[in-house]
RNA sequence: GGGCGAAUGGCGGAAUUGGUAGACGCGCCAGACUCAAAAUCUAGUUCCCGCAAGGGAGUGUGGGUUCGAUUCCCACUUCGCCCACCA
């Protein structure tokens, strides 16, 4: 007999289905479809890591599951490589990014071919390639034309040194991750999208989505809509000028005693006196540099006074206004009314410079009085409003305020638009151009793709703006036959990996970023697989889709129907894999270390629910190979040593090993072949139900766990030719190599199978006997008899173990039939 | 501080609708095979008592609902993840 040879066979079907270009989705197919992918990678220096393969083998199971029950299937695969690594790789090594992300692509594909994927690889994409990024660029310009795509000054994190801008991920502790030196704040022009402008969809449509409830409320929390209102306050001295501040709380606007603005607030500078402004200007400062850890680390409250006051319209209290960075400027308005006796924060403001703490809403009796109450109750201080309930109050002085032209009700989002100007080198060139006056321009459709000019150092120049502005030829360009210089920032990555999903379509198209035709066909993706990114990249998506919906682009308003959101999986010390910590599992050494991408595959399925995090058992991963070589042996290893059989074939495929002591024992079973065979045929039913009800809720643990209870039944009783092709057909999307291997040998097809209900059933059920909830007994029933409760319990009463529980007539009893069970109360 | 999730044998985990807790795998243990080992096969393996039949306890802790709770409700403990001064 041949040995179990993973290598062998999986090289051999791997270079068959690459002649064969067996995975080619159909876009002419009148069959139902289905499009599947894994939120795709960044392909880095050091190849598939374990957590690659276990997002990548989800969708792959998923992908040959559909495929076997005849849908048509799109499977796709790209890499998003845009992005830091490259660069810096290249800043310090001066092999151009475009070259090192060729190298990494080509491992990624050899490595992901090694592993049996079954890949449409005619739409491979890439997001620095021109050809893709010519899109992404004519996506911006779309935007830019809505006027969604937009520019505004702001504060971005600014090292004095290098004289540099430093992405959020480059700031360490409040320091420049290369010199180490303190970074400041720094007000630049920056690009954005007005992903706002669909706060309301992107909210009220996460209802609808078949996604992982963690994630719609990572995204509600994130998009964090409030309603409020703003209430505009006057300054004293009879000026014009007016402090609006927005509040979720207008009922408690008669206990505000100050009003606090954020340091970045444009009003600041004219608040000041002679005496107050050394003291602003240096907070604003200071508060300025402080870093979002700084801030995070340490909440004492610290602010200043402007030296002005403003008018509380209700009361006409003359009230402080003070500066103080707990004040954030790009939420509401950038002011708040402080309302110390309901707010924590405020609370402890005033409390830190002794300014006034006025109750206005009193807590209900029942409730012990709270040092900052800031729950529901009844008004009081409130002149006209006290004694209303706070929710009531709340409708009536916003009434009050609006009847004045003073406020009105409002609705605000945490979330902000989003910056997508990187001062970067390797992401997608922004296809704009500035006139002699500074004004955009968008670069004219045909011009497209704007691409990178080489230059000979990757490093930022000194004025903070990408290594593209060293390309002084390339900064010049024509648009509409005027003289203009080329935008230097490049796109956030995040924007590349906003429509790709739509790319895979029609992955080469030249005349369309996704066809038009084929999209309604595909699209929307109906299974997607990904273990990170639970707002950043799973709201852009969301987002780009209802714009080019608008745009009558996109014929559907949500991009992904279903989600899997996989966990991690970790060192077996239980640790994050580090290359530091000399922890890291390299898949490909598994595969050639003998076990093959089989076993690999279908470890990483069995260790765990997909979505929770795992620790890696090289134990596990020999139990996994184990059962794989018996499946092998059940199909290749029995010849020699089939059972003397009136049928010859039902009991092909016993174990090798026919010494042991169970055969010698099974022989001597009266046991016929007839009632053999009838119950692996009830197994054989069962488990196509199982791994298949399994798939479907991908629950792939126990899926392989079913085929593994599968083959050790196969073991004791001898498999039928029937047997193997149902195991060959149900292993093949885990193992597709020894799968594919062993209905080739049986001359079958992978077509899944179906069960047939009726053959689940035995003629014999086991009821369950409990007293007072108690297992007492197990009963042998035959079925027909199952149906009458009464020959049920009297069956229970003659068992004698029942009866020194139940003395006399049970009291009552339950009987469960579909559970099999019968619970007696004595 | 807020939100979400989790807690089951020696370990990873299963139990899909309130109905036999511990599937499957690892580990361990005994046996077969072998000169021996590995590999393979067979059997056992929640804990306590018992030769056994069987009994008792048992799904983080305390309570509740129910004939019956790993599952539902309340309170608490611990761990994990995400967000974090959002007015």
């Amino acid at each position: 007999m041949n040995r179990y040879n993973p290598l062998e066979i999986e090289a051999k079907w791997q270079a068959r289905w690459e002649k064969s270009q067996a995975f080619r989705a159909d876009d002419t197919s009148k069959k139902p479809k289905m499009f599947l992918a894994e939120m795709f990678p960044y392909p880095s220096g050091a190849g598939l890591h374990v957590g690659h393969v276990r997002n990548f083998t989800i969708v792959d199971v998923l992908t040959r599951f559909y495929t076997q029950q005849e849908l048509n299937v799109l499977r796709p695969f790209g890499y998003d490589t845009f992005g830091l690594p490259a660069e810096n790789y290249a800043i310090k090594t001066g092999i151009s990014p475009q070259a090192a992300t060729a190298t990494n692509i080509a491992n990624f594909r050899k490595q992901a071919k090694k592993l049996g994927y079954a890949i449409d690889w005619s739409r491979e994409i890439n997001t620095s390639d021109p050809e893709y990024y010519k899109w992404t660029q004519w996506c911006f310009l779309k935007l830019f034309e809505k006027g969604l795509a937009y520019q505004k000054e702001s504060y971005q994190w600014w090292c004095p040194v290098d004289q540099t801008v430093l992405a959020n991920e480059q700031v360490e502790n409040g320091c420049c991750w290369r010199c180490g030196h303190e970074v400041e704040k720094k007000k630049m022009k920056q690009w954005f999208f007005k992903i706002t402008a669909y706060a309301d969809e992107l909210l009220a449509d996460i209802d609808s989505l078949d996604w992982p409830e963690k994630i719609k409320t990572a995204q509600r929390n994130w998009i964090g809509r409030s309603e409020g209102a703003e209430v505009d306050f006057t300054l004293e001295k009879g000026s014009a000028k007016k402090i609006t501040v927005f509040t979720t709380r207008p009922d408690t606007l008669f206990g505000a005693t100050f009003l606090v603005l954020a340091p970045e607030h444009p009003l600041v500078k004219s608040l000041v006196t002679p005496d107050t402004k050394p003291a602003v200007e240096a907070y604003i400062k200071s508060a300025l540099k402080k870093s979002e850890i700084e801030r995070q680390e340490n909440k004492e409250k610290t602010g200043v006074f402007t030296g002005s006051y403003a008018i509380n319209p209700v009361n006409g209290e003359q009230i402080p206004i003070w500066v103080a960075d707990y004040v954030l400027s790009g939420y509401g308005t950038g002011a708040i009314m402080a309302v110390p006796a309901h707010d924590e924060r405020d609370f402890e403001f005033a409390e830190k410079f002794s300014l006034p703490v006025i109750a206005v809403v009193e807590p209900p009796k029942d409730l012990a009085a709270e040092r900052c109450y800031h729950g529901e109750g009844t008004l009081v201080n409130s002149g006209e409003f006290t004694g209303l309930a706070s929710a009531e109050a709340r409708e009536s002085i916003v009434a009050w305020l609006e009847s004045r032209g003073i406020g009105h009700k409002k609705v605000t989002y945490k979330m902000r638009d989003w910056l997508i100007s990187r001062q970067r080198y390797w992401g997608c060139p922004i296809p704009i151009a500035y006139d002699k006056s500074g004004h955009p321009h968008p670069i004219p459709e045909d011009q497209l793709p704007v691409i990178h000019p080489e230059v000979k150092d990757y490093a930022p120049d000194k004025s903070g703006r990408s290594a593209l502005a060293k390309a002084k030829d390339w900064l010049k360009v024509t648009v509409d036959g005027e003289e203009m210089t080329r935008e230097t920032d490049t796109l956030d990555g995040y924007a590349c990996s906003s429509w790709y999903l739509w790319r895979y379509v029609s992955a080469h198209d030249t005349e369309h970023a996704w066809d038009p035709e084929l999209i309604k066909y595909w699209a929307p993706t109906d299974i997607y697989v990904g273990g990170d990114h639970a707002v950043a990249h799973l709201l852009y998506v969301r987002f780009w889709c209802k714009f080019f919906a608008d745009l009558g682009l996109l014929p559907f308003r949500e991009p992904i129907k279903k989600l899997l959101y996989n966990g991690y999986i970790n060192a077996p010390d239980g640790k994050k894999m580090s290359k530091s910590k000399g922890n890291v599992i390299d898949p490909l050494d598994v595969i050639d270390s003998g076990y093959g991408a089989d076993t690999l595959r279908t470890y990483e399925m069995f260790i765990g629910p997909y979505n929770e995090d795992a620790a890696w058992s090289t134990k596990g991963v020999g139990g996994v190979y184990r059962f794989l070589n018996r499946c092998w042996t059940l199909c290749f290893g029995g010849e020699a040593n089939v059972l003397s059989s009136e049928d010859p074939e039902l009991r092909r495929g016993r174990a090798r090993d026919t010494r042991d002591g169970g055969l010698a024992r099974r022989a001597s079973d009266k046991e016929s072949f007839a009632v053999i065979a009838a119950k692996t045929e009830q197994i054989r039913h069962k488990t196509i139900k199982k791994v298949t009800q399994d798939l479907h809720r991908a629950s792939f643990n126990t899926a392989v766990a079913a085929l593994m209870e599968y083959v050790n039944e196969l073991y004791k009783s001898g498999a039928s030719k029937e047997d193997l092709i149902i195991l060959g057909k149900l292993l093949k999307p885990f193992a597709p190599h020894l799968a594919s291997e062993m209905l080739e040998s049986l001359k079958a097809d992978d077509v899944w199978p179906t069960w047939d209900e009726s053959k689940l059933a035995a003629d014999v059920v086991e009821v369950v006997v409990q007293v007072n909830g108690k297992l007492r007994a197990k009963l042998s029933v035959p079925v027909a008899d199952t149906e009458d409760e009464d020959k049920v319990i009297a069956l229970a009463l003659k068992d004698t173990n029942v009866q020194k529980f139940v003395s006399g007539k049970p009291k009552k009893s339950i009987y469960v039939p579909h559970a099999h069970l019968l619970n007696l109360v004595a």
